[in-house]
RNA sequence: GCCCCCUUAGCUCAGUUGGUUAGAGCUGCAGGCUUUUAACCUGUGAGUCCUGGGUUCGAAUCCCAGAGGGGGCACCA
């Protein structure tokens, strides 16, 4: 990855050659733009207009209709077609591309600056709109300036840039580039403003919790583990926003959300990074039922909103999105696909047998967690909530009202893929203090995931939290549904790689 | 952590059974062209064939090891 430039002082008769010589040849036009006494990194382009805003004022005109309309845009140079004393220009700002005509007579001495840019540089021109007579809009260019020399080449102007590695490494380079990959991350950020518009249209009130944590909690992952200098004393990078954020419904804050990192100190996949922009929110009052509500709403909503339509293209069919999604128990769910009847099978190693497990030292909870993963998760391709989890792989969520040894738990699936998490809350402080327990034998076991018993947590539940539900939703995964990503990779900007 | 696949010019890609000096298009450079849009035409430059070993008279090509990337397994959201 390393291209080491090296200059030649004052070899102007030996060009360096391959990428070098590239370089230097833009590092000339540089030099040479300073030389005619031009700023080639001016600070401004005061009063410009957004190229889209253009666009859309000389929508239908004909094929060579002439405007008195003048118009002041910036942007990049993404292609250059030249012609002697004319010469077409493709300029890119954020929101669109238009042509620029360039004309000797018009542009005078100006005409000559073309010599001195290449693409990837930034101008500002001044001109009015025409359509030539292949009916393409254009802006005849009456003056320019140079707003940024770019120092090194874009990729190839057709092809795009197709390395995947350069893509997530270089992502400017893909954004450069790739109209596809500019539209993802167009699409993540609509998706994320629609999502809270969503929880403050119903009331939800934003709040940051700590992303430094003391102790890590709220959910089964191992953490990053980092230092406080000043307090001399190791911190824990947030695995889940879960136990702050109850701690805020304690404090009376009945609806309330956060929004943003969470990191575990995991494998990396199609489907995770190790850190992740996860949602979570919380509502007093509520239950499992009601989030799963609120869930295909929200979901439903902001679908239509950033797509246009409350529906899907994944693996070659259309998935709506509309409510209500299908609802499922887990045990039904298990049966269904792999014929084995997790209630029959109550005993761990009858379940292990059943599987033809080899695994020893999984539990009970982890066997139904494997098989569910295996042959239920990748045939949930419909939007479907899996309902009413065992007890010991959800340490905060509340015992199902009649279901003993069940709590109440929801999990989401869109396309094979699980996109949220929710429980009616367990907010019996005793409860909790037992499930912190049990979590205890569980990492006196070598489970490397168990939850920590966390003592201010209990006291807060000892505070009194109303009945509440929550739910997590995992962002990143939201946008691969709603951009068709077949990777989480494709939705990161700048996803985790190796150095 | 384990298994499989990939890595050739700045970009996108060819490269035959192991055979001379590794090619093309775009980009770059020089020139031509005042309505093109992957503009076109003429000329031209550009390589650590991922890295390090090995086999061979001869390696981009075969073998071994390593790196990076992709996919799968395992684990997880």
């Amino acid at each position: 990855m390393s291209d080491s430039e090296n200059q030649e002082a004052g070899a102007a008769d030996s060009p360096a050659e391959g990428f070098a010589g590239i370089l230097a040849e833009r590092r000339e036009k540089l030099d040479r733009l300073r030389a005619a006494g031009v700023d080639p990194f001016p600070h401004s382009f005061p009063q410009r207009e957004e190229i889209a805003s253009v666009l859309d004022a000389h929508q239908g005109l004909e094929a060579g209709a002439e405007t008195d309309s003048v118009h002041r845009i910036a942007g990049r140079i993404a292609g250059r077609r030249g012609h002697g004393k004319a010469a077409f220009i493709d300029l890119r700002d954020a929101t669109g591309q238009i042509q620029i005509h360039a004309k000797a007579d018009v542009l005078g001495d100006q005409y000559g600056l073309l010599e001195d840019l290449d693409l990837g540089d930034f101008i500002g021109i001044e001109g009015r709109a025409i359509v030539t007579r292949r009916g393409q809009l254009s802006i005849e260019a009456t003056t320019w300036q140079v707003l940024t020399k770019a120092l090194r080449p874009p990729p190839d102007k057709f092809h795009g840039l197709e390395d995947t590695e350069t893509r997530y490494r270089r992502r400017e380079l893909d954004l450069i580039a790739n109209e596809d990959s500019r539209e993802v991350f167009r699409v993540r950020a609509r998706t994320v403003s629609e999502v809270r518009r969503w929880l403050d249209d119903h009331g939800f009130f934003e709040v940051e919790t700590p992303v430094l944590q003391p102790l890590y909690g709220g959910a089964l992952a191992r953490p990053f583990v980092t230092h406080h200098n000043a307090l001399d004393r190791q911190l824990y990078l947030r695995i889940a926003t879960e136990l702050y954020l109850k701690r805020c419904v304690v404090g009376g804050i009945d609806k309330v959300y956060e929004l943003g990192k969470d990191f575990r100190n995991e494998g990396i996949s199609m489907k995770h990074n190790p850190e992740f922009t996860m949602l979570e929110w919380y509502e007093a009052y509520a239950d499992y039922n009601d989030t799963a509500a609120g869930l295909e709403d929200l979901v439903s909503g902001v679908a239509a909103r950033v797509l246009g339509k409350a529906e899907i293209e994944r693996y070659g069919q259309t998935i709506s999105l509309a409510a209500p999604w299908h609802r499922v128990t887990l045990r039904d769910a298990i049966l269904e696909h792999s014929g084995i009847d997790i209630d029959e099978l109550t005993d761990r190693d009858a379940l292990s047998n059943a599987l033809g497990n080899e695994d020893e030292t999984a539990g009970w909870g982890k066997l139904v967690d494997t098989v569910f993963s295996k042959s239920v998760e990748p045939k949930l391709v419909e939007p479907t909530f899996i309902l009413d989890y065992p007890e010991e792989l959800s340490p905060f969520a509340k015992q199902h009202r009649d279901k003993p040894g069940k709590v109440e738990r929801w999990e989401a699936f869109i396309g094979g893929v699980e996109i949220a998490n929710s429980f009616t809350e367990l907010n019996d402080p005793d409860e909790q203090r037992r499930r912190f327990e049990q979590q205890a034998a569980e990492i006196d076991r070598g489970d490397e995931e168990a939850q920590p018993f966390d003592e201010s947590f209990i006291e807060a539940l000892e505070q009194g939290m109303p009945p509440t539900g929550g739910v997590g939703l995992g962002i990143d995964r939201l946008v691969m549904m709603l951009t068709g990503a077949a990777s989480l990779r494709e939705v990161v900007l700048f996803p985790a790689m190796r150095d």
